[in-house]
DNA sequence: GACCAGGCACATC
DNA sequence: GATGTGCATGGT
Protein backbone atom coordinates (compact mmCIF):
# COMPACT_ATOMS: atom_id res chain seq x y z
CA UNK A 1 0.00 0.00 0.00
CA UNK A 2 2.84 2.39 1.04
CA UNK A 3 4.57 1.93 -2.40
CA UNK A 4 1.57 1.93 -4.42
CA UNK A 5 0.56 5.52 -3.05
CA UNK A 6 4.47 6.87 -2.97
CA UNK A 7 4.88 5.82 -6.66
CA UNK A 8 1.55 7.58 -7.23
CA UNK A 9 1.44 10.50 -5.08
CA UNK A 10 5.46 11.10 -4.47
CA UNK A 11 6.89 12.74 -1.70
CA UNK A 12 3.83 15.07 0.33
CA UNK A 13 6.16 17.09 2.09
CA UNK A 14 4.14 16.78 5.90
CA UNK A 15 3.91 18.65 8.02
CA UNK A 16 2.26 21.28 5.95
CA UNK A 17 3.64 24.35 7.75
CA UNK A 18 4.16 27.83 6.24
CA UNK A 19 7.19 29.17 8.38
CA UNK A 20 8.22 25.44 9.09
CA UNK A 21 9.03 26.78 12.64
CA UNK A 22 8.35 23.75 15.00
CA UNK A 23 6.23 25.82 16.86
CA UNK A 24 3.50 26.33 14.06
CA UNK A 25 3.63 22.18 13.78
CA UNK A 26 2.95 21.75 17.50
CA UNK A 27 0.07 24.86 17.27
CA UNK A 28 -1.45 23.28 14.06
CA UNK A 29 -1.13 19.72 15.92
CA UNK A 30 -3.65 21.34 18.67
CA UNK A 31 -5.38 23.27 16.81
CA UNK A 32 -6.52 20.86 13.94
CA UNK A 33 -8.32 18.59 16.68
CA UNK A 34 -11.74 17.83 14.96
CA UNK A 35 -11.75 20.84 12.42
CA UNK A 36 -10.75 21.37 9.13
CA UNK A 37 -7.52 21.84 8.43
CA UNK A 38 -8.23 25.57 6.58
CA UNK A 39 -9.95 26.68 9.49
CA UNK A 40 -6.65 25.45 11.60
CA UNK A 41 -4.88 26.82 8.82
CA UNK A 42 -6.81 30.61 9.30
CA UNK A 43 -6.29 30.49 13.34
CA UNK A 44 -2.48 30.30 12.84
CA UNK A 45 -2.88 33.09 10.60
CA UNK A 46 -4.38 35.26 12.66
CA UNK A 47 -2.72 34.34 15.63
CA UNK A 48 0.89 35.33 13.42
CA UNK A 49 -1.02 38.83 12.45
CA UNK A 50 -1.65 39.28 16.44
CA UNK A 51 2.71 38.93 16.31
CA UNK A 52 1.97 35.57 18.31
CA UNK A 53 4.51 33.07 15.90
CA UNK A 54 6.64 31.34 19.08
CA UNK A 55 5.39 29.83 22.29
CA UNK A 56 6.90 32.57 24.24
CA UNK A 57 4.67 35.30 22.04
CA UNK A 58 1.25 33.14 22.36
CA UNK A 59 1.91 33.08 26.05
CA UNK A 60 1.93 37.17 25.82
CA UNK A 61 -1.74 37.25 24.22
CA UNK A 62 -4.81 38.15 26.53
CA UNK A 63 -6.29 34.66 26.92
CA UNK A 64 -9.48 36.44 25.31
CA UNK A 65 -7.56 38.05 21.94
CA UNK A 66 -6.05 34.40 22.03
CA UNK A 67 -9.80 32.97 21.72
CA UNK A 68 -10.51 35.09 19.02
CA UNK A 69 -7.69 34.55 17.30
CA UNK A 70 -7.84 30.99 16.93
CA UNK A 71 -12.54 30.85 16.86
CA UNK A 72 -12.28 29.66 13.17
CA UNK A 73 -10.49 26.25 14.03
CA UNK A 74 -13.82 25.83 16.59
CA UNK A 75 -13.41 24.57 20.43
CA UNK A 76 -11.81 27.75 21.13
CA UNK A 77 -12.18 27.81 24.88
CA UNK A 78 -10.48 24.33 25.11
CA UNK A 79 -7.98 25.32 22.49
CA UNK A 80 -6.85 28.60 24.07
CA UNK A 81 -5.85 26.69 27.12
CA UNK A 82 -4.74 23.83 25.79
CA UNK A 83 -1.89 25.88 23.68
CA UNK A 84 -1.06 28.22 26.69
CA UNK A 85 -0.23 24.78 28.60
CA UNK A 86 1.87 23.42 25.35
CA UNK A 87 3.28 26.51 24.89
CA UNK A 88 4.77 26.86 28.74
CA UNK A 89 5.69 22.88 28.19
CA UNK A 90 7.25 23.65 24.58
CA UNK A 91 9.55 26.40 26.28
CA UNK A 92 10.44 24.27 29.02
CA UNK A 93 11.59 21.42 27.29
CA UNK A 94 11.99 21.88 23.15
CA UNK A 95 16.10 21.75 23.62
CA UNK A 96 15.58 17.93 24.82
CA UNK A 97 13.14 17.07 22.21
CA UNK A 98 15.37 17.93 19.64
CA UNK A 99 16.80 14.85 19.40
CA UNK A 100 16.64 11.24 18.61
CA UNK A 101 15.95 9.12 21.39
CA UNK A 102 15.74 5.98 23.22
CA UNK A 103 12.64 3.62 22.75
CA UNK A 104 12.25 3.82 26.54
CA UNK A 105 12.60 7.96 26.43
CA UNK A 106 10.14 8.16 23.81
CA UNK A 107 7.39 7.17 25.96
CA UNK A 108 8.38 9.23 28.25
CA UNK A 109 8.39 11.93 26.38
CA UNK A 110 5.02 10.99 24.91
CA UNK A 111 3.94 10.42 28.44
CA UNK A 112 4.51 13.77 29.80
CA UNK A 113 2.90 15.57 26.06
CA UNK A 114 -0.43 12.62 27.05
CA UNK A 115 -0.78 14.53 31.13
CA UNK A 116 -1.26 17.92 29.40
CA UNK A 117 -5.28 18.33 29.18
CA UNK A 118 -6.29 18.78 25.90
CA UNK A 119 -3.16 16.23 24.37
CA UNK A 120 -4.57 12.82 23.57
CA UNK A 121 -2.79 10.27 21.55
CA UNK A 122 -3.03 11.56 18.26
CA UNK A 123 -1.62 15.04 18.90
CA UNK A 124 1.16 13.81 20.98
CA UNK A 125 2.29 11.37 18.28
CA UNK A 126 1.52 14.04 15.50
CA UNK A 127 4.16 16.12 17.49
CA UNK A 128 6.31 13.67 17.89
CA UNK A 129 6.51 12.53 15.04
CA UNK A 130 5.88 15.72 12.65
CA UNK A 131 7.52 18.62 14.92
CA UNK A 132 10.20 16.11 16.90
CA UNK A 133 10.97 13.91 14.06
CA UNK A 134 10.48 10.97 16.33
CA UNK A 135 9.48 7.06 14.72
CA UNK A 136 6.16 6.90 16.15
CA UNK A 137 3.33 6.57 13.68
CA UNK A 138 -0.02 8.59 14.02
CA UNK A 139 -3.55 6.68 13.56
CA UNK A 140 -6.52 9.13 12.54
CA UNK A 141 -9.83 8.42 11.43
CA UNK A 142 -8.22 8.59 8.00
CA UNK A 143 -6.10 5.91 8.68
CA UNK A 144 -8.80 3.66 10.45
CA UNK A 145 -10.82 4.27 7.63
CA UNK A 146 -8.01 2.67 4.92
CA UNK A 147 -6.76 0.20 7.53
CA UNK A 148 -10.64 -1.24 8.06
CA UNK A 149 -11.65 -0.78 4.07
CA UNK A 150 -8.16 -1.52 2.34
CA UNK A 151 -5.53 -3.35 4.47
CA UNK A 152 -8.46 -5.91 6.06
CA UNK A 153 -7.32 -5.02 9.73
CA UNK A 154 -10.83 -5.70 10.84
CA UNK A 155 -12.20 -3.27 13.22
CA UNK A 156 -9.84 -1.35 12.63
CA UNK A 157 -12.37 2.11 13.13
CA UNK A 158 -12.72 1.32 17.11
CA UNK A 159 -9.74 -1.00 17.85
CA UNK A 160 -7.59 0.85 20.76
CA UNK A 161 -5.32 3.21 19.67
CA UNK A 162 -2.44 1.78 20.94
CA UNK A 163 -3.18 -1.79 19.05
CA UNK A 164 -3.42 -0.31 15.62
CA UNK A 165 -0.69 1.78 15.99
CA UNK A 166 1.35 -1.38 17.21
CA UNK A 167 -0.09 -3.51 13.89
CA UNK A 168 1.68 -0.54 11.69
CA UNK A 169 4.73 -0.18 14.13
CA UNK A 170 5.83 -4.01 14.17
CA UNK A 171 4.94 -4.58 10.18
CA UNK A 172 6.78 -1.51 9.26
CA UNK A 173 10.91 -0.43 9.49
CA UNK A 174 11.67 1.64 12.78
CA UNK A 175 11.88 4.68 10.56
CA UNK A 176 10.61 8.05 11.09
CA UNK A 177 10.86 9.25 7.65
CA UNK A 178 8.43 6.33 6.50
CA UNK A 179 6.19 6.87 8.66
CA UNK A 180 5.85 10.43 7.99
CA UNK A 181 5.08 9.62 4.38
CA UNK A 182 2.72 6.56 5.07
CA UNK A 183 0.19 8.96 6.98
CA UNK A 184 0.58 11.80 4.72
CA UNK A 185 -0.05 9.76 1.81
CA UNK A 186 -3.05 7.96 3.74
CA UNK A 187 -4.45 11.67 4.24
CA UNK A 188 -4.11 12.30 1.00
CA UNK A 189 -5.70 9.35 -0.60
CA UNK A 190 -8.63 10.13 1.28
CA UNK A 191 -8.71 13.73 0.32
CA UNK A 192 -8.90 12.38 -2.91
CA UNK A 193 -11.28 9.41 -3.08
CA UNK A 194 -14.14 11.25 -0.48
CA UNK A 195 -13.26 8.57 1.76
CA UNK A 196 -15.95 9.86 4.49
CA UNK A 197 -17.22 8.56 7.17
CA UNK A 198 -20.34 7.15 5.53
CA UNK A 199 -18.73 7.29 2.08
CA UNK A 200 -17.79 3.97 0.64
CA UNK A 201 -16.59 5.01 -2.79
CA UNK A 202 -13.14 3.49 -2.55
CA UNK A 203 -10.15 3.66 -5.05
CA UNK A 204 -8.94 0.08 -6.47
CA UNK A 205 -5.07 0.57 -6.31
CA UNK A 206 -3.06 -1.71 -8.19
CA UNK A 207 0.66 -1.78 -9.81
CA UNK A 208 0.97 1.44 -9.08
CA UNK A 209 -2.36 3.31 -10.00
CA UNK A 210 -5.00 4.48 -7.74
C1' DG B 1 -30.74 21.65 8.01
C1' DA B 2 -27.67 17.70 8.14
C1' DC B 3 -23.27 16.11 7.85
C1' DC B 4 -18.44 16.39 8.16
C1' DA B 5 -13.66 17.92 9.40
C1' DG B 6 -6.33 15.16 10.56
C1' DG B 7 -10.02 14.93 18.92
C1' DC B 8 -10.40 15.10 23.67
C1' DA B 9 -12.08 14.75 28.50
C1' DC B 10 -15.31 13.12 31.38
C1' DA B 11 -19.28 10.35 33.06
C1' DT B 12 -21.36 6.09 33.17
C1' DC B 13 -22.00 1.27 32.85
C1' DG C 1 -12.70 -1.44 28.24
C1' DA C 2 -16.71 0.33 25.65
C1' DT C 3 -20.01 3.77 24.79
C1' DG C 4 -22.24 8.36 24.97
C1' DT C 5 -21.96 13.39 25.36
C1' DG C 6 -20.42 18.26 25.13
C1' DC C 7 -17.35 21.21 23.07
C1' DA C 8 -17.80 25.18 18.28
C1' DT C 9 -16.65 26.76 13.80
C1' DG C 10 -17.09 26.76 8.76
C1' DG C 11 -17.64 24.30 4.24
C1' DT C 12 -20.54 21.32 1.31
Amino acid sequence: MYKTLFAYYGEQHWWPSKSGMQWEIVAGAILTQNCAWRNAEQALENLSEHGAETPQQLLALPLATLRKAIRPAGFFMQKSICLQEVAQFFIEHVKEYTFPCQPVELRARRKRLLSIKGVGKETADSILLYAFNQPIFVIDAYTRRVAERHLNILQAATLAYDILQKIFMKNLPNDTQLYNEYHALIVRLCKDFCLKQRCLCAPVLHDGHA
